[in-house]
DNA sequence: CAGGTC
DNA sequence: CCTGG
């Protein structure tokens, strides 16, 4: 075990799990180590995270060079720690019973700050597909297409590959043998087309526009449906309202907020939005941010820490109305 | 059947 | 639809 060299940031673990931030989906680059240890790829740095009761702590693993101060505020941003979760987990709890009861457990849930072009290709790899899979893949498409930027631990770690690298003609035969499935397509023909668009300048641009726009934007693009869509609104394009909406989300909200959508067999783009509106006119402008902590709770991975804040759910759920607050195993379905 | 999309 | 648990 080599002697760490941490630099640290103040902030209290209440404002940050590392767990249920970094372990939730949101980014599929970074692995669990021991002791609450993470490490992965930030732009082109190895980094490791930890964190105490005050600060969160990290150290640059490879040989990539930045000024302290310099990388100090691209983790500053990439967690958006200018945002106070603990005031708006009150506020949260305030307009939403529901979210009052799972605040204490799932305190710490940030939305990342993330790059668009790594955001965007590592969600078409998302569809129909379960994060550890997911997470496989992204790593071999780093691999494939990414620059090698360090060694640690016996690991070769990549960068996220270039949009151009993603276009080129051989992408979709190597992703499929690489095991991506159809969405070896996807990606490819997903890279060609925002090249042609104007690349990672075109895409970023789409912060600029709307919450509406982008999101119809991103969806001209081949493998981008509405959720995946919401994920890139959500997650690199600073539209905080963005809600992605999946199965489970769609389960949830019939079970415990839209009761009368209870009978819908599909997630119709007619349901998509109206769940979308019923999370946006509940929080506001961050509901985005409040639907990801809300269905942090929900998340398999977390299911040890949610089993508490689940059965206190559905207790409160049976008084108002009666049915399962976590639907985990789907509705059977009738062929 | 998996945090969908064509 | 691809593929793996």
């Amino acid at each position: 075990m080599p002697t760490r060299n941490w630099s640290k940031i103040a902030c209290p673990a209440v404002e940050l799990s590392l767990h249920k931030t970094l372990g939730s989906g949101q980014s599929f680059r970074w692995e669990t180590l021991e002791n609450n240890e993470w490490r992965g790829v930030l732009e082109r740095f190895v980094i490791l995270f930890s964190q105490t009761d005050t600060h969160l702590l990290f150290e640059v693993l490879n040989e990539h060079k930045c000024a302290p101060a310099k990388l100090e505020k691209k983790i500053q941003n990439y967690f958006q720690m200018e945002y106070n979760m603990q005031d708006l987990y009150r506020q949260w709890s305030l307009q939403d019973p529901n979210f009052a009861v799972i605040e204490k457990q799932f305190a710490g849930v940030r939305m990342l700050s993330q790059d668009p072009v790594e955001n965007l290709f590592c969600f078409i790899c998302s569809s129909n597909n379960n994060i550890k899979r997911i997470s496989q893949m992204v790593d071999k498409m780093c691999c494939k297409y990414g620059d090698f930027i360090g060694r640690v631990d016996g690991k070769d770690y990549y960068s996220f590959p270039s949009i151009e690298s993603l276009a080129e003609d051989d992408v979709e035969e190597n992703l499929r043998q690489l095991g991506f499935g159809y969405r070896a397509k996807y990606v490819n023909q997903a890279a060609k087309m925002v090249l042609n668009k104007g690349g990672s300048k075109w895409l970023k641009s789409l912060r600029n526009l709307p919450y509406r726009k982008t999101h119809d934007e991103l969806m001209k693009l081949p493998g981008v449906g509405a959720k995946v869509a919401d994920c890139i609104c959500l997650m690199s394009m600073g539209h905080t309202c963005a809600v992605p909406v999946d199965t489970h989300v769609f389960q949830i909200a019939a079970a415990r907020y839209l009761p009368h959508i209870k009978g819908v067999k599909s997630l119709t783009s007619k349901v998509y939005w109206l769940i979308g509106d019923h999370f946006r006119n509940l929080f506001g402008d961050l509901a985005g941010w409040a639907h990801s902590v809300l269905f942090c709770a929900d998340l398999k991975e977390f299911e040890g820490e949610a089993k508490q804040a689940a059965c206190a759910l559905k207790r409160t759920a049976e008084v108002q109305m009666p049915g399962p607050l976590v639907p985990h195993s789907h509705k059977k379905k009738r062929r």
